[in-house]
DNA sequence: CAATCTTATTCGATTTGCTGAATGTAATTT
DNA sequence: AAATTACATTCAGCAAATCGAATAAGATTG
C-alpha cells in the first residue's frame, strides 16, 4: 500500500486534535515558554500539560531546552501556525491576532517571573 | 471559558485525522465522485467508505448529490486541499501532485464506467 | 409493485485516546 | 547529601473511534 506517507500526516492531525494542544501551541507563539507559564495562562494541571506536551514532542512538533529549572518549549516548524490560521478560517473561527490570550512578558507566576526577572523588571508599577 | 471555537476547529482535525478518509479527499480532488468510484479505486468495501464518508459530512467537508442510482460527494471548500497540502509538506510527505492516483475519467469500475459513458464513449478502442 | 442497484445505517467487539492520581527524575539550593 | 523546585512518566478507569458484518433505505427498471 501506498499509504504510509499518509500515516505520517495523520500523526501531524492527531496531536493538532486536541482543543489543549492548541491551547499550547498559540501559547508557543510568542515564542519558546516554560512549562510553569502554561500552567498558569492556561489553568490546568502541571501533569495535565506535560502529557499534551509529549504528544507534541512526539509528533516532531515542538522541542525542547533546559535551563536551569525551566524546561522551554519551542515550535520545531512555524508553519504550523500557518496551518492552524489556515484551518481555523476554513472553520469560520476567527484566526489568533483576535483571540491572543497569552502575552509575551506578562506571566504572572512567580516562577516565569523569576525566569525573566533579569530582562523584565520594570513592569511591576502598573496592573495594566 | 473560550475554547468552544476550538471544539469547532478539532473537528476538522478529527475529520482529516483519519488515512482511509485523506485518501477520499484525494480522490474529491478530481471534482465529485460516486461512492463507487471511491469503491473501485482504493479497495475498501462500500459500507466502510460510507462510513468515512458520513465522518467527512458530518464535519461539513463534504455534501453528496444524487443523480439516479449514484450518490456523487463533493468537497465542500476546496481551501481544505491546501490545507492537507501544507500539512504534507511540514510532514516531508509529498504534495499530492506527485502521488495522484485517481485520475479524472478512468474509473475501471463498470459502474461508473456506466454513468458517463454518454460523455467519454470512445475510450473503448484501446486498453492502455 | 417486485426486483435490482447504489448507498446508508446499525450493531457489536476491539482498539485507541482522555485525564486524574500517584509517582519518578533531573537540576538546584543549602 | 538532603530538601526543594520544575517537569515527566506510569497507571487505571472511562469515553470515543475503528471496522467488519448484517441490514436498511431510496431510486430505478421491468
Amino acid at each position: 500500500m501506498q499509504m504510509q506517507s499518509d500515516e505520517q500526516l495523520t500523526r501531524l492531525f492527531k496531536a493538532l486534535m486536541h482543543p489543549t494542544r492548541l491551547e499550547i501551541l498559540d501559547i508557543l507563539r510568542q515564542g519558546e515558554q516554560c512549562v510553569c507559564h502554561m500552567e498558569a495562562h492556561l489553568g490546568y494541571r502541571q501533569a495535565y500539560i506535560s502529557q499534551h506536551l509529549m504528544v507534541l514532542r512526539e509528533a516532531g512538533l515542538v522541542e525542547d531546552r533546559r535551563d536551569g529549572w525551566n524546561i522551554f518549549y519551542r515550535v520545531v516548524e512555524p508553519r504550523v501556525f500557518d496551518l492552524i490560521d489556515q484551518a481555523r478560517l476554513m472553520s469560520g473561527v476567527a484566526t489568533n491576532a483576535t483571540r491572543r490570550r497569552a502575552r509575551p512578558s506578562a506571566c504572572p507566576c512567580p516562577k516565569c517571573a523569576a525566569a525573566k526577572v533579569d530582562t523584565a523588571m520594570k513592569e511591576s508599577s502598573a496592573t495594566a
